[in-house]
DNA sequence: AGGCGAAGGTGATTTAGATCAAAGCCGCAA
DNA sequence: TTGCGGCTTTGATCTAAATCACCTTCGCCT
């Protein structure tokens, strides 16, 4: 049944970290392409968990993911980590209000990014109207993840990020929980346990547990820790908790 | 002792919910000014509670905080509620990526804003600047609570609440737990229990329950349930688990 | 003055998730 | 092939905070 879509249709390949955002760059020839060929504006690639800056470094640069994944972090002086925001391509980064980063970053996987200098980006206008829309929609999905943190329960939690990087959830498509067609995807997750547990507000075993649980309840299913299929989106959706029902 | 500094210097009155954000209009006469003078821009009254707008209505207007406060929520179906942010003079709301509000805005005590269109905002590259500056801000801020949210027990985040209203927390003048002089201070919250444990991601009984604890170790007093004397700042900063010791 | 309703406080009990403690599992290098 | 070290899973136990239940306090209106 759930294998009978999987194999006529085949479950859609969902691009790793990084369906994050609705690419704030999207449509738009808003100039962002001049910062991107500006003369100060470099490439550079990290390997997979390489440190990209340290909370308290100068901001001196701006970053955007060409491709990869990258996290953005805090520290508690015990050594509590909290994961804030989790970043796919066309994902901006490095900005912060201060001349000191607020937050460390680290990479996921290998990745390479587009590394600009503040200054150009404050000459040109059409360069801030991006980083706006970029700040905007990093506000808006920072609301969200205040309420997962603040409000879900840990099913809740773990139900909520798998969502997060099926494509077009939320859309149309899923009108009811026994939507039967093509209701499946594969999410690569590229984080560790521990960095999905950080993000979340959990502990390891506490992830563990919720997935090993939607398995045995057949959510989803489990392809080398790090491959998730989902057999029925929908299903999964419900447990968010954002939805009614 | 407490009573010592508290009779000599005078508890220092900190201005209400609104110490929120280093008032990113600061020093800038940045052209945000033409803009509160705009012809479509006009100046509103709520009372205290009033609803300014719920999450999915259409976002056609920008909000500036002149006198009050007003905070952000989301609720989940159920009934689950969390408030996203808390905003106080200066502070600008009202600005989402999308057509539509993503949070419901209330105020909290009698407020008077400033309403704008956004198409003036959207016209004025000075308004835009301005805009990027309080957008980045909030993120940090987010930030900053995600990780309360995420990571921080029910003493911290109360603490951490508390330490948000006192002006220059951070700053040199707190060297040590021992700092004796004029390490007192006052908070009107101007939030219910239900609003505090709604923003900090818990109940009112344990709100109560902490507040109660921090009195009784002599760390807060309290005046008619909205009024918190903070007898050692540095004491109570000591609580929020985001500093070393 | 007195009484009503909303907000706040406190105690007893429950529970979701943390913590503690072993195993499995897998990739890799010798 | 074996053995090591990192992640992951799973089970047993503990605990911080939620829930439930009730009482107190305060503001306000008559």
């Amino acid at each position: 049944m759930a294998y009978r879509s999987l194999n006529e249709e085949g479950p859609r390949q969902l691009d790793a970290v990084g369906a994050t955002s609705p690419k704030p760059s999207s449509g738009a020839s808003d100039g962002w392409d001049e910062i991107r060929q500006a003369p100060g504006t470099r490439r550079q690639t990290y390997a997979a968990h390489d440190v990209i800056y340290f909370e308290g470094d100068d901001a001196r640069h701006l970053y955007e993911i060409v491709s990869g994944a990258a996290m953005l972090y805090k520290l508690l002086p015990d050594g509590r980590r909290q994961v804030v925001e989790v970043l796919g391509p066309g994902d901006l980064f490095g900005f912060d209000m201060d001349d000191q980063h607020d937050c460390s970053a680290e990479t996921l996987v290998g990745t390479t990014v587009l590394v600009f200098n503040r200054r150009d980006i404050e000459a040109s206008s059409a360069a801030q109207s991006h980083l706006t829309r970029c700040a905007l929609q990093q506000v808006c999905a920072m609301h969200d993840h205040a309420v997962l943190l603040g409000r879900k329960s840990a099913y809740e939690r773990v139900a909520s990020f798998l969502m997060r990087f099926v494509p077009d959830r939320g859309t149309a498509r899923c009108a009811g929980p026994d939507d039967e067609n093509n209701d499946t995807g594969v999410v690569s997750l590229n984080m560790t346990r521990q960095e999905m547990a950080d993000y979340l507000g959990l502990t390891i075993e506490t992830v563990s547990r919720v997935m090993s649980d939607m398995k045995r309840k057949g959510v989803i299913r489990l392809e080398k820790h790090d491959k998730v299929i989902i057999n029925r989106i929908c299903g999964l959706c419900q447990l968010t908790g954002t939805h009614a029902g």
